[in-house]
DNA sequence: TTGCGTGCAAAGGTTTTGCATGGCA
DNA sequence: TGCCATGCAAAACCTTTGCACGCAA
């Protein structure tokens, strides 16, 4: 089990600017570490490894496995697109090109008071995303 | 790319079977090898891999990628038990304990409807993992 | 017989773990 | 100073690939 951030170090310093520049994109552990490496820093790929998990464990990053045979995404949450209006944003994200929506849906919240009245489950909005196909590239 | 069937093999043979025998369950590939050798019977690791990716490929199963760090859950497609025509079954996961909940709900399918035609976008349940927390992990 | 299927071994990748060292508070 | 964080190497996994042999049609 992962445990929360107790130091801020470099390292973590160094991770959590990029993901905030990176802010509605994926990335891997290998992007992370090629960043860092262009930027003349280092960071050990364990690190990496164990700052994200840290980071998913405190809500920060959301973390999408979309392929077994390819290495996971994390994304940065940003929690000033999430707060507005006192309602929560809910994320699409584009199988075919990537692209990341946020929508506002009173259907979904109705879904999630649903889902924890009838079968006694309370879905996380932040951490849970609906992947798909958007209408660009539907055709 | 992978290729459709064209032999019917005793290992194909002996792999459908499994997956119709735990239809509406998840299955890795490690389930069925030790299936197959507890009756005694065998068939390699990759044999269960370039098969059940042609199934795949066939329409006969599905495929889901929930969790990086462990493997790949493949179901069998009932199409004898879904006379509505929608196969499709959706799935929880639990944040704390990690358990993955299958299940199947009108309601999520009104939603699904409701972005497509309200937001233009076409849901992919099976890659779509709704995460919260469990009853069990509620208290 | 023909060509696909099988299975072993090995390779390729991603992620985790052990352990000694380094560094934040 | 007391822990936690880091990083290297190695291990642990899952999955794919190469190649020779086997088998269904």
């Amino acid at each position: 089990m992962n445990t929360k951030s107790k130091y801020n170090t470099k390292q973590r310093a160094e991770l959590m600017a990029y993901l905030m520049s990176m802010s509605g994109e994926h990335v891997t552990v290998n992007d992370v570490c090629m960043h860092i490496e262009e930027k003349g820093r280092s960071s050990g790929v364990t690190t990496v490894y164990r700052q994200l998990d840290k980071m998913v464990e405190e809500g920060l990053v959301n973390k999408y496995n979309l392929d077994s045979s390819s290495s996971a995404c994390y994304e940065f949450i940003d929690t000033e697109h999430h707060m507005d209006g006192n309602h929560s944003c809910y994320h699409c994200k584009c199988e075919k090109c990537g692209k990341l929506i946020h929508l506002h849906c009173g259907e979904i919240e109705e879904l999630i008071k649903h889902i924890e009245k009838s079968h006694d489950f309370m879905i996380n909005p932040m951490r849970t995303v609906f992947y798909g196909v958007c209408k660009e590239c539907k055709q």
